[in-house]
DNA sequence: CGAGGTACTGTCAAAAATATCAGGTCCGCC
DNA sequence: GGCGGACCTGATATTTTTGACAGTACCTCG
């Protein structure tokens, strides 16, 4: 267990193809004493259907099943993670608007586990899951132990954002110039075109001509999507 | 140095007052050997000129000189912070484009540094910078240490967060209505009142009706800055 | 049962954005 | 010295947004 962290995070970032970085992530939640491991990852675009896309070496059935009946929909981790940070340990409560998800689960070997998410600053969000069926997860393991849950959450968005990018989110991949990032920022503070081209001293003219050409590098059929899209992206700082 | 984490992350999220929260973060750096930590947390909005916080321990005259010169738009540790989650340590290749900070910082004690960033869902960006000036951080110490560094990074975080969203990000405690974000959703993937009209089942005027809505309680001059809002502060999810 | 919130609808005129046409300079790099 | 990129500009016709007018319908909660 020692000797974590650089040495595996290299190795880790060093992995090109996702399933197998998915692998080397089951066989590090191993060493944490956990059986199964779940990484989901959501892209920000498109805002209207979020690219989503889950790894885990759960039974064969109960990924059908979950996959089936769109239970990510319902999922309470899932909500949990989209909105706080905060680590989850599976529970009765937590699970409690989803009663047949969690019923369903256990009866597949799920019973104990655990949830964080971490964000990026791409607007990608990753949602970490370790579990087993046998113990259930005491204070004291989280205590020992959840320090190295955190660093293995942080090390698979990294990792997995790096990977699943040039595929999944090739607008990421898009280089604004200076004057185009400007007029996407004043234009989502909400200024139009002519105020703009007075605050930058430049006609109007240019103003939309820059923000058409940042349109079509982001792909964007209008203005308002074009900032929308650096927003989420973090192009804008 | 034990029991750590959970206790330490609940005195942490407790803490109401961000001068006080940031002591307890100075005192778990002395508890990692280094003399100063400084922490700088950048709200979203507005994105034309975020507004930035920072507290540290450093001594008064660099503090000083540090604003006045605005050496946070130059600082290479913030600049990489803000494209990368990953971590970096100070060194002479990491401030050559800014030599002259870089003396400055020496000459005043700090020597020896690391960085780090973290994001949230709600758009907000926070750096934790951990440094002395006495030893230089070797191989061996990131390796007994990075993962309680790290760690300190996302409490930090969680816990300024927490403490300053208040004061800072009133608009993030906007309750958008179902109907408003499905109207922003939309908007920001570019379609125009009339398709959404469509795609919705309701009148146009309707979806003009939301959208005036959210623009209010987003505190937004229009549609554009509406949905930019929404999507940077992580509420379209 | 009334109050308040959410959802929903209509019309009209002014303001802004978009599409499409056609140009120009300045700079760094091969 | 040419080539690509960022940068800059003009005019016009059409579509969209915005703002301000004024309402109805439904549901929940006290």
């Amino acid at each position: 267990m020692k000797a974590w962290q650089q040495d595996q995070l290299e190795l880790l970032l060093s992995t090109k193809n996702p399933e197998q970085l998915f692998q080397r992530l089951v066989a590090l939640s191993r060493q944490l004493d956990f059986d199964y491991c779940a990484y989901g990852i959501r892209m920000p675009l498109p805002v209207t259907s979020p690219r989503i896309v889950m790894y885990n070496n759960y039974p064969g059935d109960w990924r059908r099943i979950y996959l089936e009946r769109g239970y990510v929909n319902v999922d309470p981790t899932v909500k949990h993670g989209g909105r706080s940070m905060f680590p989850v340990v599976w529970s009765d409560k937590l699970f409690e608007p989803a009663q047949e998800l969690w019923e369903e689960a256990r009866s597949f070997g799920l019973r104990h586990g655990w949830a964080r998410s971490s964000f990026g600053n791409n607007g990608i969000a990753g949602l970490m899951t370790l579990s087993r069926a046998a113990e259930p997860l005491s204070e004291i393991e989280l205590r020992d132990k959840s320090m190295m849950m955190d660093w293995l959450t942080q090390a698979a968005h990294i990792a997995m954002s790096k990977c699943l990018v040039p595929k999944l989110m090739p607008e990421l991949e898009a280089k604004l110039s200076k004057q185009e990032i400007a007029v996407l920022r004043w234009t989502g503070e909400g200024y139009c075109s002519r105020e703009i081209a007075d605050l930058m001293n430049i006609a109007e003219r240019t103003v939309n001509f820059h923000a058409n050409n940042a349109m079509v590098k982001l792909n964007a059929s209008n203005k308002t999507a074009a900032v929308m899209r650096a927003a989420v992206l973090g192009l804008l700082y």
